[in-house]
DNA sequence: CAGGTTGTTTTCCATAGCGGAAACTATTGC
DNA sequence: GCAATAGTTTCCGCTATGGAAAACAACCTG
């Protein structure tokens, strides 16, 4: 019942960004980059973590396969989902402990 | 209209640290401590920067004054607040990016 | 009020995470 | 081939974190 917070998804950044991408579907590397503020390395990173993690995937598409496009592994939904979760849970506090 | 995320409040024991305060009032450090798992001196440390931040109050009440009570300042319940308002916007996502 | 006990904080130390700049790789377009 | 573009990796410094143990504070008992 205690959903715990994902310490892979819980970092703002990373948490941003798997909104964007649980969300938008399939985006674009520089969509995501445009939309934090980060620097290229920074975000590489980051990205990189929820990859290792099985998360997001990376793919190159299209035309010009310079460009990387994300999108959220089913397992990665199925965390973020459940992130969610713990954050309402927490928020929510639904369980407030007893004073007495 | 771009809420943002606090770093003082986001990283997750601190976040579980506010949200039992805002819902419980004035809460003893020990209850604290056995909801969360965490030593004593890591919890003291989180407490303590909650309380740098003007977040938190910290008093010895009642008979026994060893034990430390708890409870957010309003300048702590409003900061909460922007940042549940914060993750609130990113989780729901209301801003998708648009991908034309 | 000395001495032991309990509750909390601080110090010390080791580790992990983060971010930027710059170097590097890969790909494109001319 | 060469310049430009997109991303990644390396390097480096800095901050955050957590546990153990020492220190401190307050209580309690004889």
């Amino acid at each position: 019942m205690t959903a715990d917070l994902d310490p892979i998804i819980h970092p703002a950044h990373r948490l941003r960004i798997c909104a964007m991408l649980v969300a938008g579907g399939t985006l674009e590397l520089s969509v995501v980059k445009d939309h934090l503020d980060l620097s290229p390395s920074a975000l590489s990173k980051q990205v990189a973590a929820l990859v290792d993690a099985g998360y997001v995937k990376q793919e190159r598409l299209g035309s010009d396969t310079r460009r990387v496009w994300l999108s959220m592994t089913r397992q990665g939904r199925k965390a973020y989902q459940g992130h969610v979760d713990a954050l309402r849970e927490i928020v929510n506090a639904t369980t407030v402990p007893s004073t007495d």
